[in-house]
DNA sequence: AGTGTATCCTGCAGGC
DNA sequence: TGCCTGCAGGATACAC
């Protein structure tokens, strides 16, 4: 799933809907996608106040009035859909769980205001819904990596952290510990416009690589944030729209076809069990290499 | 510490 | 048409 751009995509355009409603029922059709069960949930948000939608790394936070935060960690096939009541069009079809919202924008007669529902839809059931407390939610978020498109995300700590590591850069990249928000598709973005190997020992990028790397971080993301996301398969913003960004993409999913720097083939590699995509040229074994 | 493997699931593409 | 295999954006646990 749903990286970075696609979360952040998927809480924008919930904003609108879903911010200052209120959680007027909740129906739970998959236990498993609720990690505190579903009774807990529904005694925990049934008639809060939705106060905002953000995002932490790759998951749409809901914060709730009183200090709640509703986590929602989408896995590789899931969405946040926001139905309009009376939505003539087609129910999704894997609904994992339903909460029906009172929105905001109050009516001359508030209970004739219609409910909408924000439906989580998950075929593959690898995502998570978790309700934390406010200490509980920054405990959490403590132990994610830096927001790479916030000012806190620096070339100098990345190039800090990176030292610390020998791990291969892709996989360095994936450790959601390290920076948020970065996963397959866009770790490989990375790689190519920083002309990093994807398999590098993350200790062997040098300075100049890591500033290369820390601006490719950025551009890509924010590129992808710009195009809406990257459509592969499942993915859809709130609204059920396809992302654009999977026409941009450089490398990934791209083996064979010409590097769009250089020409060359595309090249695909696995290692922890997971393709890296980059150009042979472009992004050669050693630092120092060609 | 890091890597490979397996696990949770379903859907889809490709080969036969 | 149908069956089988492999593969997929994530996260985690385990053995080595």
């Amino acid at each position: 799933m749903p990286e970075l751009p696609e979360a952040e995509t998927i809480a924008r355009g919930l904003r609108a809907p879903v911010e200052g409603g209120t959680i007027t029922g909740v129906s739970v059709l998959h236990a498993d996608l609720v990690e505190m069960g579903p009774a807990a949930l529904v005694r925990g948000i049934t008639g809060a106040i939705i106060e905002a939608v953000g995002r932490r790394g790759k998951n749409v936070v809901l914060r709730l009035e009183g200090g709640d935060h509703l986590v929602v960690n989408l896995g590789m096939s899931g969405r946040l859909l926001w139905r309009p009541a009376h939505d003539p069009s087609p129910p999704p079809s894997h609904p994992g769980v339903v909460f029906r919202l009172r929105p905001a924008a109050q009516t001359p007669n508030p209970r004739a205001a219609p409910e909408g529902e924000l439906v989580y839809h998950d075929p593959r059931r690898f995502g998570r819904i978790r309700l934390l407390t406010q200490g509980a939610y920054r405990t959490w978020s403590r132990s994610l990596g830096p927001e790479p498109l916030s000012r806190g995300f620096t070339a100098r700590r990345l190039a800090l952290e990176l030292a610390r590591s020998r791990t291969p850069l892709r996989s360095w990249l994936l450790d959601q510990g390290k920076v948020a928000g970065v996963g397959n598709i866009y770790a490989s973005e990375a790689c190519h416009v920083a002309r990093l190997h994807p398999a590098l020992p993350a200790s062997e990028v040098d300075a100049a690589g890591a500033r290369r790397l820390h601006r490719a971080i950025r551009r890509v993301l924010a590129e992808a944030v710009e195009g809406g996301g990257t459509t592969l398969r499942d993915y859809r913003t709130a609204q059920g729209w396809e992302g654009a960004y999977q026409h941009s993409l450089r490398v990934y999913g791209r083996e064979g076809e010409p590097c769009p720097r250089c020409g060359r083939p595309v090249r695909r590699i696995v290692f922890s069990n997971r393709s890296a995509f980059y150009c042979p040229r472009c992004q050669p074994e050693l630092p120092n290499d060609g």
